[in-house]
DNA sequence: TAGAATTAATAAACAGTGTTCAGTACATTT
DNA sequence: AAATGTACTGAACACTGTTTATTAATTCTA
């Protein structure tokens, strides 16, 4: 390979991720409906046909966006699960990062899991590996709980969609506007209480 | 009142009902990107301007949509709850027809549970009330539950929260294509024996 | 019943959207 | 220095939601 296209390579590196940096900025800092292709292009300074050269369309360029916001979370994971080595305790932490993650970064979290947008890609047949990396996380802890005989359930593949769906089904009937009922309470506490009282009804106490 | 008066509010009546029957076509059809403005328009043979004649814009739109979606949903669960006496077996039979709704019908379940869309219409502050009807069934049967002895759990509201969002959590995950890592699985079965699950750990038996 | 007033419906316009593509202007290669 | 290649542009296309002046028809009044 030339030394050309190695540099051509990297340019092309670098502006993709020019243009995710922007769309993402803009997406937290103004809302999903002002992302459009041209509001990106003004802000890095290019024509609206140029991220057509880097993106083939809109979803592939949320998808991208989708990946970065997949990043962040893991790092969070990683820095509020290292140390702990109780499986339980490691339950336990994950719920609260995840809520907490969802109550800090609404827009990324519609991004990740609530967007029909990223989730047309082309892209994703391979590239959803960093959803799956961040699920593995999750089924990693259950599996070791289930074997040191902590928690209940049958299957645990069954338990991690459980706990994980749970989070999300609260998370995002917040996040879209559907707990009215619930109005004036405190919702991330309500949340993370809920979570707590649904994982300590599947723990396997011994006397 | 006079009868022109009266006469006219049965035609505003029925024009919003021509409206509103158009876009649930055309929605559940051709999908939620077809259902614009226009689309509806050309559907009921009328010039788009006409439909801002009969509702604010377009999230009062989608707001009576979603009311329309809500009263079916309702007539579902009176159906396949009746004659059902023990508030568990309710339970069992309500979670089971939630289900199955979102699959036989995504996209109101969509229009009702996740788009962003209808909550942001105005009239919302009021009619509301469909949603809150609904979700009074579910409180109804676990506070029901309660006094029976039936449930586990220190507070009824929480316990409600607790189930809805676990089923709203399965089913939308699926919905927005989030659970590519269960491909392959027949999915509804796998929703269904895992919200059994969860009631199941949440039954006070007795011997 | 003839004319005035009201109003439902329209078409056109505005500002925005994603996307495509012929053309330009610059970088690299020969 | 000339020829090649290509990153980038900006205008165009076909859409979108929404507003408004105008039209056409109906109702009210005299």
């Amino acid at each position: 390979m030339s030394a050309l296209q190695n540099r051509r390579e990297r340019e092309i590196v670098e502006m993709r991720q020019l243009i995710v940096d922007a769309a993402i900025k803009l997406f937290i800092e103004e809302g999903y409906e002002k992302v459009s292709i041209r509001s990106i292009a003004q802000r890095i300074q290019y024509a609206p046909g140029t991220i057509y050269l880097y993106f083939k369309d809109r979803d592939a360029l949320f998808f991208a966006m989708h990946e970065w916001a997949f990043k962040k979370l893991m790092v969070v994971f990683e820095t509020n699960l290292r140390g702990i080595n109780n499986p339980i305790e490691k339950l336990r932490a994950m719920s609260a990062t995840y809520v907490n993650f969802s109550f800090k970064n609404p827009e990324l979290y519609d991004l990740m899991f609530i967007l029909q947008e990223p989730m047309c890609a082309e892209e994703n047949a391979e590239n959803w590996a960093c959803g799956l990396a961040v699920f593995k996380i999750l089924q990693d802890i259950i599996d070791e709980s289930f074997e040191q005989n902590l928690l209940k359930g049958d299957s645990a593949p069954m338990i991690s969609f459980m706990f994980w769906s749970s989070l999300h089904g609260m998370v995002s009937l917040h996040l879209r506007n559907r707990l009215r009922m619930y109005d004036g309470l405190d919702l991330e506490s309500l949340i993370q209480h809920t979570s707590e009282t649904l994982l300590n009804q599947f723990l396997i106490v011994s006397e």
